[in-house]
DNA sequence: ACCCACACTTAGTAGTAGAACT
DNA sequence: AGTTCTACTACTAAGTGTGGGT
């Protein structure tokens, strides 16, 4: 079962750690002790046993599709490069940034301007904080912070919000329109648009995205908490109703055609639909399915398919093949009908109103059924995902509002009003319990107030950095062992942007770790290795049972400390013994409001991009050198952060494609390049305009051949490089948008080129906030 | 201190719409 | 005009972190 995430010898273990999984903590517990009482002694030893390699050597043959391999070389080479140099740069350049950044949150950036221009002198007043800055706090600690900006004079009134409100219900969809005129000068004018909308006939809803965006970061905040004062919506579009199979295609057990009953068959097209992947061979998901299958069956069906392996489910594949293949063949007319009918449940169901403005929402459908795949070697793939009902969805929306109507025959399991939380709906999940929900798009105020919120953290962090560095590196000497190892253990989360790691129970999950979850067997210690001194080498599956593969040298004390947390320790046991994250988390929290051990990535991630873009670019570089550049600066943080991609399944063949074009372009450069040459001599010798022109020509298709030839080639060394990174991860939650913007701006780039039509979406107000001077 | 429920962010990929090519 | 290629988007799993209860 595991060959899809590799790591044959992981899997084995957990496997084989299941069972007495829970002892372990027991152990744990009383090594803690243990480990209490004789830190000191075993200071002083520990020095001596570097690496007790309890581990089989044959483990580390991770039967990983080769993009670890490459991936580790390659990013190995690469951290060399880029992330150790970051590293030390980073350091020093942080103190001066530290200071500058203070400077600049106050005023230097543009959010200033904005806010002056919607001309509201507001009433100094009340909640000075209120962010005209732009910058939020969380509603709990921040505000002294925030609170040095200057200029509290302006701000918005919120009344106006608040006032529109019960018009909202009204007025529902009209006030996009609105913004489509007004944008910036909000309030005064909303009631004027929306008396005339009002009396305006009819729907409005012309699909427009407003071209007049609303600029929600020009507003001030909610501070009591609450998420919106009024939200309506029309529920949640449900999963199509079960379509049973023509007659002509059967199911066929033990070589006999059996006609299944409604349910069963159901979900035998699950499996059915599926059998090209190579996971309905393994066992655990056959197990599962077969399960979960076996509930669904009648009684009779039940007694007579007892073995999964007599079921023939090739039929209904083929059939299912075929469908999809005469979808490909459909007409246009067909398949703009199809279209069109997207757009209108698009129209209808994919938007909500959130205080007067009405919001895309992210995920407005409900998960139909189908068989559980999780990632990695989940222990619960396969099982049945069961059809959700209106009887299952919880509904949240505003008491004031119209609240959406459950299909025909059907209710809703609840309908409640909590504006403490963001979402419209939700429902529990049977495969692990969880709960479900259906949230806004990224491009609503909701989530990009929390975003903008999240990298204002994050360059607080900044400020604070080098107070927090050598704080841990004070506590690696630390007379006690969970200070010693809170501190090694935060080491590795700044350094290698490691993920917290919470602890999960066993058995419901794929075993993947973070840092405080890390094991002793995930570590190996290398007194010295390659010529250098001190290596770590990591090698774990991390959140979505990507591998983490990686070695580096780590300070003496560090490395110490690794011995000594491994000392008497079995491979499966937890390096971190006497930590947690929430341990982890309330220490940094007492360091600095609002910081989490996530917060390292987000920092370490954006000011490697802001580092790497001033040293990548060139600023006589062409367009598309310079969007290498900005491409390799984001490769640096997605191998940083560990985001990696299966190959493209087509990469070899689109290399090649390139290769190819690169080659007739190069030809055709010669060729051009001859012409040139005997334009010339002609000119040389004829002496004439036209000759001369000629020459002029030459020369110009020359430029021109060869401007595409590099073109073709800086594409081709982007994408080679870009095997198996993944760049729209870090691009999308880790990169402080304003960085790339005020790149852009300064380098003259239009920021289409860095960002698409969502992403510019999602990012307007970094977009429409950040200057070029913008230092993260 | 721990546990659990909950809310919300972060993650990779399958499938497809539409661009690019022939 | 059909075919191929690619960039997106939709989807949903898998994390993080908080807070309340015990």
């Amino acid at each position: 079962m595991s060959s899809d995430n590799g790591h044959k010898s992981y899997q084995m273990d957990s496997g084989a750690r299941m069972n007495d999984s829970h002892k372990h903590k027991d152990k744990h517990r009383d090594k803690e002790h243990k480990h209490k009482e004789h830190k000191k002694d075993k200071e002083r030893e520990k020095s001596k046993h570097s690496n007790s390699d309890h581990r089989d050597p044959s483990e580390k043959k991770h039967k990983d599709r080769d993009r670890e391999r490459e991936k580790e070389k390659e990013k190995e080479r690469e951290r060399e490069k880029v992330k150790h140099k970051d590293d030390s740069l980073e350091r020093h350049r942080d103190k001066e940034k530290r200071r500058e950044e203070k400077m600049k949150a106050h005023g230097a950036d543009g959010k200033h301007k904005r806010e002056k221009e919607n001309g509201f002198a507001s009433p100094p007043h009340i909640k000075s904080e209120t962010d005209d800055n732009g910058y939020y706090h969380s509603p709990k600690h921040e505000k002294s912070v925030k609170r040095q900006y200057e200029d509290e004079s302006e701000y918005k009134p919120k009344k106006v919000k608040v006032e529109n409100e019960k018009k909202a219900k009204k007025r529902k969809h009209e006030d996009y329109y609105e913004e489509e005129e007004e944008e910036e000068d909000v309030k005064p004018k909303k009631k004027t648009k929306d008396k005339k909308l009002e009396t305006a006939p009819g729907k409005k809803k012309v699909k427009k995205e407003p071209e007049e965006k609303w600029k929600w970061w020009e507003e001030e905040r909610a501070t009591d908490g609450s998420k919106w004062k009024f939200l309506e919506h029309k529920g949640p579009v449900f999963a199509p109703p079960y379509e049973p199979l023509p007659g002509h295609v059967r199911f066929y057990y033990d070589g006999k055609p059996f006609k299944l009953s409604n349910g069963a068959e159901e979900v035998a097209t699950f499996f059915a639909k599926m059998l090209d992947h190579e996971y309905t061979t393994k066992d655990a998901f056959r197990k599962n399915f077969f399960k979960d299958w076996k509930k669904e069956m009648t009684s009779e069906e039940k007694a007579k398919l007892t073995d999964l392996n007599k079921c023939d489910f090739s039929e209904m594949n083929d059939y299912f093949k075929a469908q999809s293949e005469a979808r490909k063949q459909m007409s246009k007319e067909e398949k703009q009908k199809i279209k069109e009918e997207n757009e209108r449940i698009l129209e209808e169901y994919g938007f909500c109103v959130m205080d007067n403005h009405r919001e895309r929402i992210g995920n407005f459908r409900i998960e139909p059924p189908g068989l559980f795949r999780g990632r990695g070697n989940h222990p619960k793939m396969g099982m049945l995902k069961r059809r959700i009902r209106p009887e299952d969805i919880i509904i949240n929306c505003s008491k004031d509002s119209e609240r959406p109507k459950p299909p025909a025959g059907t209710r809703w399991k609840e309908v409640r009003h909590d504006n403490k939380v963001t979402w419209l709906a939700s429902w529990t999940e049977n495969i692990q319990g969880s709960i479900k929900y259906i949230m806004l798009n990224p491009s609503s105020r909701i989530k990009g107030e929390k975003d903008w919120q999240k990298y204002e953290t994050a360059r607080r962090l900044k400020s604070c950095v080098d107070r927090i560095r050598n704080q841990y590196r004070e506590d690696w000497k630390s007379k006690e062992m969970r200070i010693r190892q809170r501190a090694v253990a935060l080491y590795f989360i700044d350094k290698l942007a490691l993920r917290a790691g919470n602890e999960k129970e066993e058995g419901e999950t794929a075993d993947t770790v973070g840092c405080c979850s890390l094991r002793v067997e995930h570590i190996k210690l290398y007194p010295e290795l390659d010529k250098q001194d001190y290596v770590v080498e990591f090698d774990f599956l991390g959140k979505d049972s990507i591998r983490y593969y990686n070695k580096i040298p780590v300070e003496k004390r560090v490395f110490k400390n690794l011995q000594l947390f491994m000392e008497n320790k079995q491979p499966e046991d937890d390096l971190f013994d006497r930590l947690n994250t929430s341990i982890l988390n309330k220490h940094l929290q007492e360091l600095m409001d609002g910081l989490t051990a996530k917060v390292f990535r987000t920092y370490n991630a954006s000011i490697t991009l802001q580092q790497q873009l001033k040293q990548l670019t060139c600023s006589d570089d062409n367009l598309p050198a310079k969007i290498l550049s900005y491409n390799r600066a984001n490769r640096a943080v997605a191998i940083l952060c560990n985001h990696q991609r299966a190959p493209p399944k087509t990469f070899e063949k689109t290399m090649q494609n390139l290769q190819t074009k690169i080659d007739e372009k190069k030809k055709q450069l010669s060729s051009a390049k001859k012409e040139l040459k005997s334009a010339k001599a002609d000119a040389k010798t004829l002496h004439d305009d036209k000759s001369r022109k000629a020459v002029e020509t030459k020369k110009k298709a020359v430029q021109r051949i060869e401007e595409q030839l590099m073109k073709l080639e800086v594409q081709a060394t982007d994408r080679e490089e870009n095997k198996q990174i993944a760049l729209g991860t870090s691009k999308l939650n880790y990169l402080d948008p304003r960085i790339s913007v005020a790149w852009c701006k300064k380098y003259d780039i239009p920021v289409e080129k860095i960002y698409n039509k969502t992403q510019r979406e999602k990012f307007a107000w970094a977009i429409d906030m950040a200057d070029e001077d913008f230092e993260f």
